[in-house]
DNA sequence: TTGTAAGCGTTATCAG
DNA sequence: CTGATAACGCTTACAA
């Protein structure tokens, strides 16, 4: 014996206390369909009496689509710290409030990333699919071009025709945050300024050295090539102290100021700069990039450049239900400010200089 | 008129290419199931020739489940920081290797969890539920007890018999953390010992502060009320600094050492204990929590309790494959442990003590 | 504004 | 080991 009206079909037994037919229910439940206002509260209270909510996996099936986005990172750090966590967080918040849900999926760069959005895609049927990754590979982002669904590159901005790879991105005008940083930097006498730049290749490096590039020009200064140097974010604190100290040990003229990609770089440089006896801002000033809490909190408090996770995350969270509701929308590009902070590791050129 | 043989029914397709039934196919792809060796290989051909991947929302509209783990974070700064981060890559990573996606979704604490969980569940049919939070909502809790999806707290562990809750817990064993760090200033010969504690309430908090009495009773020190203090976690560093200025303006007799409940707290210490002219670590330790990569950074270098994101992540990713495959099995705790990092901060008590 | 019928892609069940 | 069939819970299309 089965069990009678008991349990069986939820949504049936919706309808039948409120007395309307499955379609009605449905109706009620997908939004803002045609349900006089008097039927649609019979069928909420009868809904709210049993508990019952819409099953996603049916409805999905049915419409082809599924309130989902999916968020796919390509990074060995996987999710990140502070910064892409404050991102994530900001992107969520914005689109839970709109009911949609988000798949996280974070691969490592060796993996084929667009096999793994694919999946992600074909699986979950995403309707937008946001992808954060360190660095460019053209042929993967080819192929995502190709996937007939929206994606949207996280913390990445083209900056050059080349560098638009017809996606929408959301991201950093990074080269325009290091341009505060030297004209800062200009502004207080200095005319020998250094570069310590993060991994090559990555995206967050990329537009960072072209800024520095343009603002060097900008202010009729010399690009030593002797001062501008590559560190790794993997290992930031300790190959800023090696670059700095390489340029302490090297150069014949050395430069009174640097400009570092990261803040944790920018400790390292600080590191060396006292190991060489510099006392800061005195002899040497240093400018960071991230404005991370600790970065107030070293001795001196560091100048840094800082990009709000939070800004970049409501952006994109943004954009994101806007290509969810219209997928054919042209792609959009999306260009956050970065601002300088600054704070007692710059002071003005020694006198000497 | 119709497309004809074209595009319609990929499975159906594949099965076709295959010389096989579509129900053949279905068993290829759900797994271990019944199908000869030669017979999976040619299904698996005709897949990959054609592209097909399963349909999730099909699949998770008939059997009820989803292979979707949920994540949810009742935080007000949602996703939290580098530790957290880490956390969630380790566990996105250790479950996405067997074929697990993972949903995060967050919450402000002030909305009700216990509803965001029964949301998720029920709309996605998650096969089980990690829950974050940074204070302890007996009500809520109980509430989740009763949902009948296996319900995993992360971050947390109970330490005595009330603060056990009959469910899945995977966290820290903060108290012992402190405990060695207490031991390790005792050795140094310290005999006034403070503690800045973090946010009162939090899980993070509760488990320092009973080590921390404990450490004390173990050595036979005075428990001096006026060293005991809570701070903020979401304004460590000024809180820190606040109390530690407090203890040092208010106490009669001042501690030699003080163990805090965050690294930024201990900064925030650090810098009060520099306005008040000690030299760390001749004159006064501290040490942190957290282990932060900035931590070693500070001046001096912060000795600190380290607790391995990582760890946490991978542990919690193994419990919640354990559960998802035997959701009746009984609830687990597990204890992870943590680690003193002795650095630059901590010396032997001033003479004079 | 509401109801009826058909079907989305997969798997449980039972038969071969 | 493999195949036929029905059903999962919902929504599109049309009818009332």
């Amino acid at each position: 014996m089965m069990r009678q009206t008991k349990e069986r079909k939820l949504a049936a037994r919706v309808a039948e206390i409120a007395g309307v037919s499955l379609m009605t229910v449905s109706r009620v439940f997908s939004g803002a369909a045609s349900v006089r206002d008097e039927t649609r509260q019979r069928v909420m209270n009868a809904a709210a009496e049993l508990g019952y909510k819409p099953n996603v996996a049916a409805r999905a099936l049915r419409t082809g689509r599924s309130d989902t986005v999916g968020f796919v990172i390509s990074s060995p750090w996987g999710l990140g710290g502070d910064f892409h966590s404050a991102t994530f967080s900001a992107f969520e918040s914005e689109l839970s409030a709109r009911g949609l849900s988000v798949f996280l999926s974070i691969s490592s760069p060796d993996g084929r990333l667009a096999d793994r959005v694919r999946q992600q895609i074909l699986a979950h049927r995403c309707g937008v699919l946001v992808v954060r990754f360190d660095e460019i590979r053209p042929n993967e982002l080819r192929e995502l071009q190709m996937l007939g669904t929206p994606v949207v590159l996280a913390n990445y901005l083209p900056e050059t025709p080349e560098e638009n790879l017809g996606l929408s991105t959301v991201g950093f005008n990074n080269g325009e945050g290091i341009v505060m940083a030297v004209r800062h930097l200009v502004a207080l006498g200095h005319k020998r300024i250094g570069h310590l730049g993060g991994t090559p290749g990555w995206v967050d490096t990329i537009g960072r050295e072209r800024g520095f590039r343009n603002a060097i020009a900008e202010a009729s200064l010399p690009l030593e090539a002797d001062w501008v140097r590559s560190c790794d974010f993997a290992r930031a604190y300790d190959t800023g102290m090696e670059e700095m100290n390489s340029i302490f040990s090297q150069s014949i003229v050395l430069p009174t100021a640097v400009v570092c990609d990261s803040d944790e770089i920018a400790a390292g440089a600080m590191a060396a700069a006292k190991r060489w006896n510099r006392s800061l801002p005195r002899d040497f000033s240093v400018v960071g990039f991230d404005d991370t809490p600790w970065g107030a909190m070293l001795t001196p408090p560091l100048t840094s450049i800082g990009h709000s996770g939070l800004d970049l995350g409501r952006a994109l969270g943004k954009l994101v239900l806007r290509l969810f509701n219209n997928p054919d929308a042209a792609p959009e590009i999306i260009a956050i400010r970065t601002k300088l902070v600054v704070r007692e590791s710059t002071g003005p050129a020694p006198a000497d200089s």
